[in-house]
DNA sequence: GGCATATAGTTGTTTGTGCAACTATCCAAA
DNA sequence: TTTGGATAGTTGCACAAACAACTATATGCC
């Protein structure tokens, strides 16, 4: 038996993810009571716009850990809520480039300044370099998996 | 700002906690691979009543992070595939108390297996202090945002 | 006893996820 | 140049989560 080897009785709030839940409702939350009418998810992918646009809807689904599915469908949502623009692609025509609209450009300094907070209540109390070991430990567990 | 103070770049994964996911899929792929129709979130309502069964749904509500709603659906998609059954509770008819069925306890030991295979695959090369240190940290974030 | 309030559970709606099947386009090799 | 395989994206389906609104039952207080 390896040493890693996880006592039964820890499995279940490891798999359910249930820090990274809360997290996400307290985030969700705090966007709701600020009158943002965004989910966690769209906003997952308009934080990736923001770093970069143009992008394909392939590139979101790597850099959000989604399939293509998902991605249509939020990119869908998105554009009901004129968040974001579909541009076919002249070079490879099967391509939707996705670019920010002026809307989603006024989001970002409101909503990252809301996951900061988010993050901070999250980590009361959490001394930096544990932190560090949790984020190393959560990143081997994902490349051992992928 | 405080020293736990987490810098932007590295919200996301934390919010969306991709390992927690990457543990949830491949846990749903081994199950399918060993021909068990159940969800992991089905699953996840299982392993509570492995434990202690005659609950009521509240309670598994408590147990599992999820709303009530949640649950109800969740032990409808259960009575369905005949693995639990709701028995009115006599001294209070509000209550619907939770059994598992035959079935239901024939999957114990196979899926328990499973579940253990995974994390040790998750896990792998994570020394068991580290893995220590996660825990606790996401503990603690829980209980700063519960 | 009767009423207000709390609790247990259900249902409807919107949103998201994972899978399979599908269309359209691109590219490379015969 | 045609054809076969790969890639980008969409659609249908089943399942799940969050929220609000609802029913039914229990409880405590007058």
């Amino acid at each position: 038996m390896p040493n890693n080897h996880f006592k039964r009785g820890e499995l279940y709030s490891f798999i359910t993810g249930k820090a990274s839940t809360a997290i996400a409702r307290r985030l969700q939350k705090k966007f709701n009571n600020a009158g943002l009418n965004i989910t966690i998810e769209q906003w997952s992918v308009l934080y990736h716009l923001w770093k970069k646009e143009g992008v394909s809807q392939q590139e979101i689904c790597n850099a959000t850990f989604r399939d293509k599915p998902s991605i249509t469908r939020l990119v869908d949502n998105l554009e009901k809520l004129n968040l974001v623009k579909r541009v076919a692609s002249e070079n490879d025509r099967r391509i939707n480039l996705i670019y920010l609209t002026k809307d989603a450009q006024k989001l970002q300094e409101e909503t990252m300044a809301i996951a900061d907070e988010t993050l901070n209540d999250a980590l009361e109390n959490v001394p930096t370099d544990k932190v560090d070991i949790c984020k190393e430990v959560l990143q081997i567990v994902y490349d051992n998996l992928k």
